[in-house]
DNA sequence: CAATTAATCAAACGAATGATTAAATATAGG
DNA sequence: CCTATATTTAATCATTCGTTTGATTAATTG
Protein backbone atom coordinates (compact mmCIF):
# COMPACT_ATOMS: atom_id res chain seq x y z
CA UNK A 1 0.00 0.00 0.00
CA UNK A 2 1.02 3.75 -0.68
CA UNK A 3 -0.61 6.01 1.13
CA UNK A 4 -3.30 4.09 3.16
CA UNK A 5 -5.89 6.79 3.95
CA UNK A 6 -6.93 6.15 6.89
CA UNK A 7 -10.70 5.88 7.34
CA UNK A 8 -12.72 9.08 7.81
CA UNK A 9 -14.51 9.23 11.28
CA UNK A 10 -17.66 8.59 11.27
CA UNK A 11 -19.42 12.06 11.54
CA UNK A 12 -21.66 13.02 14.48
CA UNK A 13 -24.63 11.70 13.99
CA UNK A 14 -26.78 13.90 16.27
CA UNK A 15 -29.66 11.41 15.28
CA UNK A 16 -32.89 10.72 16.82
CA UNK A 17 -32.46 6.80 16.49
CA UNK A 18 -32.79 4.58 19.13
CA UNK A 19 -35.29 2.04 20.16
CA UNK A 20 -38.84 3.50 20.01
CA UNK A 21 -41.09 4.09 23.23
CA UNK A 22 -43.15 0.62 23.66
CA UNK A 23 -46.24 1.77 21.98
CA UNK A 24 -45.94 0.04 18.89
CA UNK A 25 -48.80 1.47 16.72
CA UNK A 26 -48.80 -0.88 13.66
CA UNK A 27 -45.24 -3.46 14.09
CA UNK A 28 -42.81 -2.26 11.56
CA UNK A 29 -42.81 -5.54 9.79
CA UNK A 30 -46.62 -5.36 9.03
CA UNK A 31 -46.20 -1.85 7.76
CA UNK A 32 -43.36 -3.32 5.38
CA UNK A 33 -45.71 -6.37 4.52
CA UNK A 34 -48.67 -4.37 3.68
CA UNK A 35 -46.14 -1.94 1.25
CA UNK A 36 -44.80 -4.83 -0.13
CA UNK A 37 -48.05 -6.56 -1.46
CA UNK A 38 -49.63 -2.64 -2.47
CA UNK A 39 -46.42 -1.79 -4.76
CA UNK A 40 -45.27 -5.43 -6.25
CA UNK A 41 -48.66 -5.94 -6.84
CA UNK A 42 -48.62 -3.00 -8.76
CA UNK A 43 -45.42 -2.29 -10.43
CA UNK A 44 -43.56 -5.65 -10.19
CA UNK A 45 -40.55 -6.20 -8.14
CA UNK A 46 -37.97 -4.89 -10.70
CA UNK A 47 -39.74 -2.09 -10.45
CA UNK A 48 -40.02 -1.01 -6.90
CA UNK A 49 -36.69 0.02 -4.82
CA UNK A 50 -35.97 -0.59 -1.25
CA UNK A 51 -36.71 3.01 -0.84
CA UNK A 52 -39.38 3.28 -2.09
CA UNK A 53 -41.07 0.26 -0.27
CA UNK A 54 -39.44 2.02 3.17
CA UNK A 55 -40.95 5.24 2.33
CA UNK A 56 -45.20 3.84 1.83
CA UNK A 57 -44.21 1.84 5.14
CA UNK A 58 -42.92 5.19 6.46
CA UNK A 59 -40.08 3.08 7.89
CA UNK A 60 -36.23 3.19 7.70
CA UNK A 61 -34.68 1.19 4.83
CA UNK A 62 -32.50 -0.69 7.19
CA UNK A 63 -36.01 -2.48 8.12
CA UNK A 64 -36.05 -4.27 5.37
CA UNK A 65 -32.86 -6.07 5.92
CA UNK A 66 -33.67 -6.38 9.58
CA UNK A 67 -36.79 -7.75 9.38
CA UNK A 68 -36.53 -10.26 6.41
CA UNK A 69 -32.66 -10.29 5.56
CA UNK A 70 -33.30 -8.35 2.14
CA UNK A 71 -35.54 -7.49 -0.32
CA UNK A 72 -36.03 -11.12 -1.78
CA UNK A 73 -36.87 -11.76 1.67
CA UNK A 74 -39.33 -9.35 1.92
CA UNK A 75 -41.00 -10.25 -1.02
CA UNK A 76 -41.43 -13.87 -0.12
CA UNK A 77 -42.65 -13.23 3.26
CA UNK A 78 -45.25 -10.96 1.92
CA UNK A 79 -46.19 -13.73 -0.80
CA UNK A 80 -46.76 -16.36 1.55
CA UNK A 81 -48.85 -14.01 4.19
CA UNK A 82 -50.58 -13.37 1.15
CA UNK A 83 -50.68 -16.03 -1.03
CA UNK A 84 -50.73 -19.14 1.32
CA UNK A 85 -53.92 -19.31 3.65
CA UNK A 86 -55.89 -18.06 0.11
CA UNK A 87 -54.78 -20.87 -2.19
CA UNK A 88 -54.89 -23.49 0.62
CA UNK A 89 -58.83 -22.28 1.21
CA UNK A 90 -59.13 -22.30 -2.99
CA UNK A 91 -58.06 -26.23 -3.22
CA UNK A 92 -60.05 -26.98 -0.23
CA UNK A 93 -63.10 -25.16 -1.27
CA UNK A 94 -62.53 -27.00 -4.63
CA UNK A 95 -62.19 -30.19 -2.61
CA UNK A 96 -65.75 -29.82 -0.96
CA UNK A 97 -67.27 -28.34 -4.25
CA UNK A 98 -66.70 -32.19 -5.45
CA UNK A 99 -69.49 -33.40 -3.03
CA UNK A 100 -72.07 -30.79 -3.83
CA UNK A 101 -75.25 -30.99 -5.42
CA UNK A 102 -74.41 -28.03 -8.45
CA UNK A 103 -71.05 -28.58 -7.94
CA UNK A 104 -70.17 -26.18 -10.82
CA UNK A 105 -72.68 -23.56 -9.22
CA UNK A 106 -70.85 -24.38 -5.68
CA UNK A 107 -67.20 -23.87 -7.92
CA UNK A 108 -67.86 -20.51 -9.26
CA UNK A 109 -69.58 -19.20 -6.25
CA UNK A 110 -66.20 -19.66 -4.13
CA UNK A 111 -63.98 -18.37 -6.67
CA UNK A 112 -65.48 -15.92 -7.40
CA UNK A 113 -66.48 -14.54 -4.10
CA UNK A 114 -62.95 -15.06 -3.62
CA UNK A 115 -61.27 -13.25 -6.39
CA UNK A 116 -63.79 -10.25 -5.94
CA UNK A 117 -63.12 -9.93 -2.24
CA UNK A 118 -59.22 -9.47 -2.50
CA UNK A 119 -58.81 -7.48 -5.03
CA UNK A 120 -55.11 -7.35 -4.66
CA UNK A 121 -55.19 -11.52 -5.71
CA UNK A 122 -55.48 -11.49 -9.67
CA UNK A 123 -52.59 -8.61 -10.31
CA UNK A 124 -50.40 -10.60 -8.40
CA UNK A 125 -51.33 -13.55 -9.42
CA UNK A 126 -50.63 -12.41 -13.31
CA UNK A 127 -47.49 -11.11 -12.39
CA UNK A 128 -45.92 -14.08 -10.12
CA UNK A 129 -47.97 -16.90 -11.87
CA UNK A 130 -49.20 -16.35 -14.96
CA UNK A 131 -46.26 -14.10 -16.09
CA UNK A 132 -43.12 -15.73 -17.72
CA UNK A 133 -40.78 -15.80 -14.84
CA UNK A 134 -43.23 -15.03 -12.35
CA UNK A 135 -41.58 -16.93 -8.91
CA UNK A 136 -45.03 -18.58 -8.01
CA UNK A 137 -45.59 -20.72 -11.02
CA UNK A 138 -44.11 -23.38 -9.79
CA UNK A 139 -45.61 -23.30 -6.37
CA UNK A 140 -48.55 -22.46 -7.49
CA UNK A 141 -48.96 -25.27 -10.28
CA UNK A 142 -48.22 -27.95 -7.21
CA UNK A 143 -50.83 -26.76 -5.18
CA UNK A 144 -53.21 -27.36 -7.90
CA UNK A 145 -52.19 -29.48 -9.96
CA UNK A 146 -49.87 -32.58 -8.72
CA UNK A 147 -52.24 -32.30 -5.26
CA UNK A 148 -54.60 -34.37 -6.68
CA UNK A 149 -53.73 -33.77 -10.13
CA UNK A 150 -56.57 -31.79 -11.54
CA UNK A 151 -59.84 -32.23 -9.62
CA UNK A 152 -61.84 -30.21 -12.00
CA UNK A 153 -60.85 -32.26 -14.40
CA UNK A 154 -61.97 -35.09 -12.62
CA UNK A 155 -65.33 -33.66 -11.32
CA UNK A 156 -66.44 -32.84 -14.97
CA UNK A 157 -65.68 -36.33 -16.30
CA UNK A 158 -67.57 -37.67 -13.56
CA UNK A 159 -70.70 -35.51 -14.43
CA UNK A 160 -70.05 -36.46 -17.92
CA UNK A 161 -70.39 -40.06 -16.85
CA UNK A 162 -73.17 -39.41 -14.51
CA UNK A 163 -74.77 -38.03 -17.82
CA UNK A 164 -75.15 -34.66 -16.04
CA UNK A 165 -72.87 -33.41 -18.83
CA UNK A 166 -72.26 -33.54 -22.62
CA UNK A 167 -70.21 -36.29 -22.83
CA UNK A 168 -68.91 -34.96 -26.38
CA UNK A 169 -66.60 -32.46 -24.75
CA UNK A 170 -63.17 -33.16 -23.85
CA UNK A 171 -62.41 -32.79 -20.01
CA UNK A 172 -59.83 -31.07 -20.03
CA UNK A 173 -60.83 -28.45 -22.73
CA UNK A 174 -64.11 -27.74 -20.54
CA UNK A 175 -62.21 -27.57 -17.25
CA UNK A 176 -59.89 -24.93 -19.03
CA UNK A 177 -63.41 -22.94 -20.20
CA UNK A 178 -64.66 -23.25 -17.17
CA UNK A 179 -61.71 -21.42 -15.19
CA UNK A 180 -61.48 -19.21 -18.34
CA UNK A 181 -64.48 -17.37 -17.50
CA UNK A 182 -64.15 -17.70 -13.82
CA UNK A 183 -60.88 -16.05 -13.41
CA UNK A 184 -60.44 -13.66 -16.62
CA UNK A 185 -63.12 -11.23 -15.77
CA UNK A 186 -60.95 -10.25 -12.72
CA UNK A 187 -57.76 -10.33 -14.15
CA UNK A 188 -59.09 -8.23 -17.71
CA UNK A 189 -62.04 -5.63 -15.13
CA UNK A 190 -60.11 -2.69 -15.49
CA UNK A 191 -59.65 -2.84 -19.03
CA UNK A 192 -62.98 -4.55 -19.64
CA UNK A 193 -65.16 -2.49 -17.91
CA UNK A 194 -63.51 0.78 -19.92
CA UNK A 195 -63.45 -1.16 -23.41
CA UNK A 196 -67.08 -2.69 -23.00
CA UNK A 197 -68.48 0.42 -21.37
CA UNK A 198 -69.48 -1.14 -18.07
CA UNK A 199 -70.34 0.28 -14.76
CA UNK A 200 -69.63 -1.80 -12.28
CA UNK A 201 -73.09 -1.51 -9.63
CA UNK A 202 -73.24 -2.50 -6.46
CA UNK A 203 -75.09 -6.73 -7.66
CA UNK A 204 -72.08 -6.64 -10.19
CA UNK A 205 -70.72 -9.85 -8.93
CA UNK A 206 -73.82 -11.81 -8.00
CA UNK A 207 -74.92 -10.91 -11.52
CA UNK A 208 -71.54 -12.07 -13.06
CA UNK A 209 -71.72 -14.96 -10.99
CA UNK A 210 -75.18 -16.22 -12.01
CA UNK A 211 -74.56 -15.33 -15.28
CA UNK A 212 -71.65 -17.38 -16.12
CA UNK A 213 -73.61 -20.62 -14.46
CA UNK A 214 -75.98 -19.76 -17.18
CA UNK A 215 -73.43 -19.67 -19.82
CA UNK A 216 -71.15 -22.36 -19.25
CA UNK A 217 -74.29 -24.70 -18.59
CA UNK A 218 -76.51 -23.79 -21.15
CA UNK A 219 -74.53 -21.67 -23.77
CA UNK A 220 -75.90 -18.40 -25.67
CA UNK A 221 -77.94 -20.60 -28.12
CA UNK A 222 -81.53 -19.88 -27.96
CA UNK B 1 -12.22 24.94 -6.12
CA UNK B 2 -9.39 23.51 -4.63
CA UNK B 3 -7.67 20.79 -6.39
CA UNK B 4 -8.88 21.14 -9.58
CA UNK B 5 -7.38 17.77 -11.16
CA UNK B 6 -6.95 17.33 -14.87
CA UNK B 7 -9.39 15.43 -16.14
CA UNK B 8 -7.53 12.23 -16.77
CA UNK B 9 -6.19 12.04 -20.42
CA UNK B 10 -8.46 9.67 -22.29
CA UNK B 11 -6.46 6.77 -22.61
CA UNK B 12 -4.77 5.49 -25.89
CA UNK B 13 -7.86 3.25 -27.05
CA UNK B 14 -6.68 0.93 -29.39
CA UNK B 15 -9.94 -0.74 -30.45
CA UNK B 16 -11.53 -1.89 -33.25
CA UNK B 17 -13.98 0.89 -33.28
CA UNK B 18 -15.42 3.07 -36.79
CA UNK B 19 -17.80 2.20 -38.84
CA UNK B 20 -17.99 -1.16 -40.09
CA UNK B 21 -17.61 -2.91 -43.54
CA UNK B 22 -21.03 -2.78 -45.28
CA UNK B 23 -22.10 -6.05 -45.50
CA UNK B 24 -24.81 -5.41 -43.18
CA UNK B 25 -26.25 -9.01 -41.85
CA UNK B 26 -29.29 -8.25 -40.30
CA UNK B 27 -29.17 -4.15 -39.11
CA UNK B 28 -28.18 -3.15 -35.88
CA UNK B 29 -31.95 -1.63 -35.11
CA UNK B 30 -33.73 -4.74 -36.57
CA UNK B 31 -31.26 -7.26 -33.83
CA UNK B 32 -32.11 -4.52 -30.91
CA UNK B 33 -36.03 -4.65 -31.92
CA UNK B 34 -35.71 -8.48 -31.88
CA UNK B 35 -34.02 -8.36 -28.62
CA UNK B 36 -36.17 -5.61 -26.69
CA UNK B 37 -39.37 -7.85 -28.35
CA UNK B 38 -38.06 -11.14 -26.72
CA UNK B 39 -36.64 -9.29 -23.39
CA UNK B 40 -39.69 -7.47 -22.20
CA UNK B 41 -41.98 -9.65 -23.04
CA UNK B 42 -40.51 -12.36 -21.02
CA UNK B 43 -39.12 -9.89 -18.03
CA UNK B 44 -40.99 -6.48 -18.33
CA UNK B 45 -39.45 -3.54 -18.75
CA UNK B 46 -37.75 -2.14 -15.39
CA UNK B 47 -36.13 -6.09 -15.33
CA UNK B 48 -34.33 -5.67 -18.71
CA UNK B 49 -30.88 -3.64 -18.28
CA UNK B 50 -29.79 -1.92 -21.31
CA UNK B 51 -26.56 -4.18 -20.74
CA UNK B 52 -28.48 -7.52 -21.47
CA UNK B 53 -30.94 -5.85 -24.06
CA UNK B 54 -27.14 -5.01 -25.93
CA UNK B 55 -25.90 -8.65 -25.13
CA UNK B 56 -29.03 -10.07 -26.22
CA UNK B 57 -28.77 -8.38 -29.49
CA UNK B 58 -25.20 -9.09 -29.67
CA UNK B 59 -24.18 -4.98 -29.97
CA UNK B 60 -22.55 -2.08 -28.09
CA UNK B 61 -24.84 -0.43 -25.89
CA UNK B 62 -24.14 2.67 -26.96
CA UNK B 63 -26.16 1.82 -30.14
CA UNK B 64 -29.59 2.49 -28.34
CA UNK B 65 -28.87 5.73 -27.67
CA UNK B 66 -27.62 6.05 -31.22
CA UNK B 67 -30.84 4.26 -32.85
CA UNK B 68 -33.85 5.10 -30.28
CA UNK B 69 -32.20 8.20 -28.02
CA UNK B 70 -32.63 5.60 -24.58
CA UNK B 71 -34.12 2.79 -23.41
CA UNK B 72 -37.68 3.89 -23.06
CA UNK B 73 -37.18 5.31 -27.18
CA UNK B 74 -36.08 1.57 -27.58
CA UNK B 75 -39.55 0.12 -25.94
CA UNK B 76 -41.82 2.24 -27.86
CA UNK B 77 -40.42 1.86 -31.01
CA UNK B 78 -41.03 -2.31 -30.44
CA UNK B 79 -44.37 -1.83 -29.09
CA UNK B 80 -45.33 0.04 -32.16
CA UNK B 81 -43.65 -2.36 -34.35
CA UNK B 82 -44.81 -5.10 -33.17
CA UNK B 83 -48.22 -4.64 -31.90
CA UNK B 84 -49.98 -1.03 -33.76
CA UNK B 85 -50.17 -3.78 -36.97
CA UNK B 86 -51.56 -6.78 -35.33
CA UNK B 87 -54.01 -4.76 -33.50
CA UNK B 88 -55.37 -2.55 -36.31
CA UNK B 89 -55.74 -6.37 -37.85
CA UNK B 90 -57.79 -7.53 -34.84
CA UNK B 91 -59.73 -4.04 -34.85
CA UNK B 92 -60.74 -5.03 -38.24
CA UNK B 93 -61.37 -8.46 -38.13
CA UNK B 94 -63.78 -7.66 -35.91
CA UNK B 95 -65.78 -5.29 -38.09
CA UNK B 96 -65.81 -7.79 -41.09
CA UNK B 97 -66.75 -10.54 -38.47
CA UNK B 98 -70.29 -8.56 -38.10
CA UNK B 99 -71.13 -9.46 -41.73
CA UNK B 100 -69.95 -13.10 -41.79
CA UNK B 101 -73.23 -15.49 -41.85
CA UNK B 102 -71.51 -17.34 -38.05
CA UNK B 103 -70.19 -13.87 -37.19
CA UNK B 104 -69.02 -15.91 -33.83
CA UNK B 105 -67.18 -18.79 -35.39
CA UNK B 106 -65.22 -15.73 -37.48
CA UNK B 107 -64.21 -13.86 -34.28
CA UNK B 108 -63.20 -17.41 -32.57
CA UNK B 109 -61.31 -18.02 -35.18
CA UNK B 110 -59.57 -14.93 -36.30
CA UNK B 111 -58.96 -13.93 -32.70
CA UNK B 112 -57.52 -17.46 -31.64
CA UNK B 113 -55.57 -18.08 -34.79
CA UNK B 114 -53.88 -14.65 -34.75
CA UNK B 115 -52.74 -15.30 -31.16
CA UNK B 116 -51.47 -18.71 -31.78
CA UNK B 117 -49.02 -17.19 -34.60
CA UNK B 118 -48.03 -14.91 -32.29
CA UNK B 119 -46.80 -16.10 -28.79
CA UNK B 120 -44.98 -12.88 -27.57
CA UNK B 121 -48.48 -11.31 -27.99
CA UNK B 122 -50.45 -12.76 -25.05
CA UNK B 123 -47.24 -11.94 -22.70
CA UNK B 124 -46.58 -8.22 -23.67
CA UNK B 125 -50.70 -7.59 -23.38
CA UNK B 126 -50.09 -9.14 -20.12
CA UNK B 127 -47.59 -6.57 -18.78
CA UNK B 128 -48.34 -3.87 -20.86
CA UNK B 129 -52.41 -3.95 -21.12
CA UNK B 130 -53.83 -6.07 -18.79
CA UNK B 131 -51.53 -5.22 -15.74
CA UNK B 132 -51.69 -2.52 -13.54
CA UNK B 133 -49.76 0.70 -14.89
CA UNK B 134 -49.26 -1.08 -18.16
CA UNK B 135 -47.91 1.71 -20.58
CA UNK B 136 -50.37 0.55 -23.51
CA UNK B 137 -53.71 0.58 -21.59
CA UNK B 138 -54.81 3.95 -23.00
CA UNK B 139 -54.10 3.34 -26.52
CA UNK B 140 -55.14 -0.39 -26.41
CA UNK B 141 -58.56 0.63 -25.04
CA UNK B 142 -59.19 3.23 -27.68
CA UNK B 143 -58.58 0.90 -30.24
CA UNK B 144 -61.17 -1.60 -28.98
CA UNK B 145 -63.40 0.66 -27.09
CA UNK B 146 -63.94 4.51 -28.31
CA UNK B 147 -63.13 3.23 -32.30
CA UNK B 148 -66.74 1.81 -32.63
CA UNK B 149 -67.87 1.78 -28.61
CA UNK B 150 -68.12 -2.10 -28.34
CA UNK B 151 -68.28 -3.32 -31.26
CA UNK B 152 -68.51 -6.71 -29.78
CA UNK B 153 -71.57 -6.12 -27.58
CA UNK B 154 -73.62 -4.42 -30.33
CA UNK B 155 -73.25 -7.75 -32.73
CA UNK B 156 -74.27 -9.77 -29.86
CA UNK B 157 -77.31 -7.63 -29.28
CA UNK B 158 -77.56 -7.93 -33.30
CA UNK B 159 -77.91 -11.54 -32.88
CA UNK B 160 -80.35 -11.71 -29.72
CA UNK B 161 -82.37 -9.16 -31.57
CA UNK B 162 -82.25 -11.50 -34.20
CA UNK B 163 -83.23 -14.20 -32.46
CA UNK B 164 -80.38 -16.38 -33.03
CA UNK B 165 -78.86 -15.73 -29.39
CA UNK B 166 -80.62 -15.79 -26.16
CA UNK B 167 -82.16 -12.53 -24.81
CA UNK B 168 -82.45 -13.34 -21.64
CA UNK B 169 -78.37 -12.57 -21.50
CA UNK B 170 -77.15 -9.80 -20.86
CA UNK B 171 -75.39 -8.77 -23.89
CA UNK B 172 -72.09 -6.57 -22.60
CA UNK B 173 -71.66 -9.82 -20.09
CA UNK B 174 -71.51 -12.07 -22.78
CA UNK B 175 -69.26 -10.34 -25.05
CA UNK B 176 -66.66 -10.41 -21.70
CA UNK B 177 -67.56 -14.21 -21.68
CA UNK B 178 -66.77 -14.72 -25.66
CA UNK B 179 -62.88 -12.83 -24.96
CA UNK B 180 -62.75 -14.45 -21.80
CA UNK B 181 -62.98 -17.81 -23.81
CA UNK B 182 -61.03 -16.78 -26.39
CA UNK B 183 -57.96 -15.01 -24.65
CA UNK B 184 -57.31 -16.74 -20.90
CA UNK B 185 -56.24 -19.71 -22.52
CA UNK B 186 -53.43 -18.31 -24.30
CA UNK B 187 -52.27 -16.23 -21.49
CA UNK B 188 -52.86 -19.41 -19.18
CA UNK B 189 -51.17 -21.93 -21.71
CA UNK B 190 -48.07 -22.60 -19.94
CA UNK B 191 -49.69 -22.77 -16.30
CA UNK B 192 -52.90 -24.36 -17.99
CA UNK B 193 -50.48 -27.35 -19.41
CA UNK B 194 -49.41 -27.84 -16.34
CA UNK B 195 -52.06 -27.78 -14.02
CA UNK B 196 -54.60 -29.85 -16.28
CA UNK B 197 -51.93 -32.31 -17.03
CA UNK B 198 -52.83 -30.96 -20.68
CA UNK B 199 -50.51 -32.53 -24.17
CA UNK B 200 -50.36 -30.02 -26.12
CA UNK B 201 -50.60 -31.64 -29.32
CA UNK B 202 -50.38 -30.82 -33.49
CA UNK B 203 -54.05 -29.99 -33.93
CA UNK B 204 -54.42 -28.33 -30.59
CA UNK B 205 -55.25 -25.08 -32.16
CA UNK B 206 -58.40 -26.16 -34.07
CA UNK B 207 -59.93 -28.69 -31.24
CA UNK B 208 -59.48 -25.78 -28.99
CA UNK B 209 -60.90 -23.17 -31.53
CA UNK B 210 -63.75 -25.89 -32.11
CA UNK B 211 -64.17 -26.51 -28.79
CA UNK B 212 -64.59 -23.01 -27.85
CA UNK B 213 -67.23 -22.63 -30.27
CA UNK B 214 -69.27 -25.38 -29.26
CA UNK B 215 -69.55 -24.22 -25.67
CA UNK B 216 -69.83 -20.96 -25.98
CA UNK B 217 -72.95 -21.79 -28.12
CA UNK B 218 -74.38 -24.73 -26.61
CA UNK B 219 -73.02 -24.82 -23.23
CA UNK B 220 -72.01 -28.15 -21.38
CA UNK B 221 -75.10 -29.38 -20.49
CA UNK B 222 -76.84 -32.76 -22.24
C1' DC C 1 -29.17 -0.36 39.20
C1' DA C 2 -25.96 -2.22 35.81
C1' DA C 3 -25.42 -4.91 31.81
C1' DT C 4 -27.39 -6.86 27.86
C1' DT C 5 -30.51 -7.05 24.15
C1' DA C 6 -33.85 -5.16 20.69
C1' DA C 7 -35.14 -1.70 17.59
C1' DT C 8 -34.34 2.29 15.13
C1' DC C 9 -31.75 5.88 12.63
C1' DA C 10 -28.53 8.64 9.44
C1' DA C 11 -24.89 7.78 6.74
C1' DA C 12 -22.16 5.38 3.80
C1' DC C 13 -20.54 1.53 0.54
C1' DG C 14 -19.86 -1.08 -3.53
C1' DA C 15 -22.16 -2.67 -7.49
C1' DA C 16 -25.16 -1.94 -11.20
C1' DT C 17 -27.77 1.05 -14.03
C1' DG C 18 -28.95 4.30 -17.97
C1' DA C 19 -26.57 7.29 -20.53
C1' DT C 20 -22.67 10.01 -22.81
C1' DT C 21 -18.20 10.80 -24.80
C1' DA C 22 -14.21 10.95 -27.74
C1' DA C 23 -11.69 8.17 -30.73
C1' DA C 24 -11.80 5.29 -34.70
C1' DT C 25 -12.91 3.85 -39.34
C1' DA C 26 -15.62 2.66 -43.42
C1' DT C 27 -18.52 4.78 -46.77
C1' DA C 28 -20.47 8.50 -49.69
C1' DG C 29 -20.17 12.64 -52.34
C1' DG C 30 -17.71 16.06 -54.80
C1' DC D 1 -8.27 11.63 -53.82
C1' DC D 2 -9.98 14.32 -50.31
C1' DT D 3 -13.38 15.56 -47.14
C1' DA D 4 -17.67 15.08 -44.66
C1' DT D 5 -20.67 11.88 -42.66
C1' DA D 6 -22.42 7.62 -40.63
C1' DT D 7 -21.65 3.98 -37.61
C1' DT D 8 -19.21 1.61 -34.18
C1' DT D 9 -16.01 1.03 -30.16
C1' DA D 10 -14.05 1.21 -25.23
C1' DA D 11 -14.12 3.99 -21.62
C1' DT D 12 -16.25 6.95 -18.56
C1' DC D 13 -19.92 9.52 -16.06
C1' DA D 14 -23.59 10.51 -12.80
C1' DT D 15 -27.23 8.37 -10.49
C1' DT D 16 -29.67 4.92 -8.30
C1' DC D 17 -29.82 0.54 -6.29
C1' DG D 18 -29.68 -3.02 -2.44
C1' DT D 19 -27.36 -3.49 1.56
C1' DT D 20 -24.33 -2.68 5.67
C1' DT D 21 -22.48 -0.02 9.34
C1' DG D 22 -22.01 2.07 13.70
C1' DA D 23 -24.25 5.16 16.77
C1' DT D 24 -28.17 5.62 19.62
C1' DT D 25 -31.88 4.74 22.77
C1' DA D 26 -35.64 1.96 24.97
C1' DA D 27 -36.71 -2.24 26.99
C1' DT D 28 -35.42 -6.37 29.36
C1' DT D 29 -32.77 -9.12 32.33
C1' DG D 30 -30.35 -10.40 36.46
Amino acid sequence: MTTAIPKPPRRPAITKAGRPPAERDLAVRQQLLAAARSLFAKHGYAAVSTRSLAEAAQVNPAMISYYFDNKQGLYEAMLSDTFQPLVERLGSLLVSATEQPRPIRTFLEAYMRTLGANPWMPPLILREVVAEGGRLRGWFIQQFASKGGGLLTQLIKREQEAGRLRADLDPTLAALSLVSLAVFPFVAMPVASEVFGMRVREDYLERLIAHTERLYLQGVSP
